[in-house]
DNA sequence: TTGAACTGTTTCCCAAATAAACAATTGGTT
DNA sequence: AACCAATTGTTTATTTGGGAAACAGTTCAA
């Protein structure tokens, strides 16, 4: 049932054996999820923009105004979390805090310039790393991949 | 190019917007992962096995003997960040530490009874969660994401 | 035998994320 | 009007996961 004991030393067959963990969906996706940040952190520079504060900045780019509470249901994190990074993008000059008439608990997240203009920037370059580390895939290959990790979203998010 | 304001409130036609986050692999892949690693915690209870401590138990039990040093490797972790997985399964009885006659440095690692009937139960709990969370996903489409998710991680892995 | 390389380990540090509590504010119900 | 529940942004503390550097003991080849 188990392998040969394998005791030392190289052991070219045992790359061959298939491990149960292979086999498993949480295992795979978090080797890849792994891979895809280091490449993410690597296009950026260690002192470029990190994964949540970039994805953050894309939606206050694409939804102008949106609150905090509704960008952190979008992203799936936490009020509290959120706020560390929006204080990031607000000292970055990349976006402000702007007062809402209407409703004083609420603060509008509204894109600067520079803001729409770093995004732009970040984007094409997380592009053109992704493209590069996805080079083995063909086109329909990755949509393929993005439609059924989407299939997983839609279904966990809303369970 | 921007959508509308969106100023407060419930505005359901915002969700059918496709955001540039949605065709990026880094962001489906994270959003993905993040689900399946609540659900593998929900399955083993909040006292069991994390997914890292899981992973490196079955790996022992699939490779009995392996050294920390490979098993690490194997793993894609740190050899220093491995002390304290191996700890964990050695205080649960589930793996022992035996010196190695040939080599005094190395220490092999022997999954015990309990480790090998507890790591059969844990897998079985696994599968039976994640065949319920990818109940949506034919048995096709499950394969052939597990081999999208490996292509990218041989090619990561090898870099 | 000397020096390079490897093994397991400890210690320190950092990033990411949640939970709980809080004051200010809003809105609905009576 | 007055109360009460809910919401918003925030702070604080805690947990978790992981990496970096250094270390003593050991092996091995030149």
């Amino acid at each position: 049932m188990a392998a040969q004991p394998s005791i030392k030393g190289q052991d070219p067959a045992e790359d061959q054996v298939t491990a149960d963990l292979e086999q498993l969906m949480g295992y795979n996706l978090k080797r890849a999820y792994v891979i895809m940040q280091a490449d993410f952190r690597d296009a950026l520079g260690q002192d470029g923009l990190a994964q949540r504060v970039f994805s953050a900045l894309s939606l206050v780019v694409q939804f102008p105004q949106i609150s905090q509470s509704r960008l952190a249901r979008k992203l799936g994190v936490e009020r509290s979390g959120l706020v560390a990074i929006i204080d990031d993008l607000e000292q970055l000059g990349y976006l402000l805090r702007a007062t809402v008439p209407g409703d004083r608990r609420v603060q509008a997240l509204v894109p600067t310039d520079a803001g729409r203009k770093a995004y732009g920037a970040a984007m094409a370059t997380v592009r053109t790393h992704e493209d590069a580390l996805l080079s083995e895939l063909t086109a329909a290959e990755k949509q393929t991949l993005i439609g059924l990790l989407q299939k997983i979203r839609h279904r966990g998010e809303t369970e």
